[in-house]
DNA sequence: TTATCTGCAAACATTTTGCAGCGAG
DNA sequence: CTCGCTGCAAAATGTTTGCAGATAA
């Protein structure tokens, strides 16, 4: 059903190596970089399938394009991210999944989902900003 | 700074009579049909302007399109959107804005924002669902 | 009058797709 | 050997922008 191409274990491999959320573009440099060329179509190909079996985490950044990333976590859960350089913290948020339900049962919604994202600035690029503004 | 034409009145009465989240072309097109045309790019160029001052929300549905609504709450606030049938209620979560800046502020991150919107089944979408399905 | 707004079309950025050839199984 | 995968370039999509002319104030 899924064949083992160099491609695909090329773009896996960069997944595994890489620790914060990536748009295919970005990816698709790194493998340049590295010298293992894949096209651009194969990244999205291959990120599109990662993410369909659950094997990656896709989101999209405020300004509308898909970033990916290996989640060490499995199961549900949400992330805060550094809107500059892509850091990204796994966090659990049980109340607000309850918070949810409640507002759910609450306007009688049934079957309750959500999405929810934390965005802000890390302390390293946040230091960063302030050493280039001359504070 | 900023003028009322003819065009802008347009889209605002539009926003005024729809109930639901729409793109922008959506929204073209309900013009088109009433018969006041107005370009296309002036009606992305209106709902940013409205969504910069804070008079109409801005959300990105699963596929990456904007749409927009004129919401009544006028502050920071979520929504819980029914999939089947597009039902919005507004709604507020201070304890979600309290927990995502505690998180926040653990992780060492600053100026903090979230997207965080619910989605369910609405009371009666859910009732149509079932007598389909005939239990 | 004049600075802003409008409409059009062209530019953009990201993602998808058609197709001929390559290569894993 | 075969069928899925790849690369390229072209297309699709949603949104933005340059510019000349229209228009609100």
């Amino acid at each position: 059903m899924q064949r083992m191409t160099r491609q695909r274990s090329a773009v896996a491999d960069v997944l595994d190596a890489v620790e914060d959320f990536r748009s295919a573009q970005q990816l698709h440099e790194i493998l340049r970089d590295r010298g293992e060329g894949v096209g651009l179509a194969t990244v999205y190909r291959t990120l599109q399938s990662l993410a369909d079996g659950g094997e990656v985490d896709v989101l999209r950044t405020a300004d509308g394009e898909s970033v990916y990333r290996r989640c060490v976590r499995r199961g549900h859960h949400h992330h805060l991210m550094c809107r500059v350089c892509g850091a990204t913290v796994e966090i659990d948020g049980p109340s607000v999944e309850t918070w949810a339900a409640q507002m759910g049962a609450q306007h009688g919604f049934e079957d309750i989902d959500h999405t929810m994202e934390l965005f802000g600035t890390c302390a390293r690029c946040a230091a960063e900003g302030h050493r280039r503004e001359g504070s």
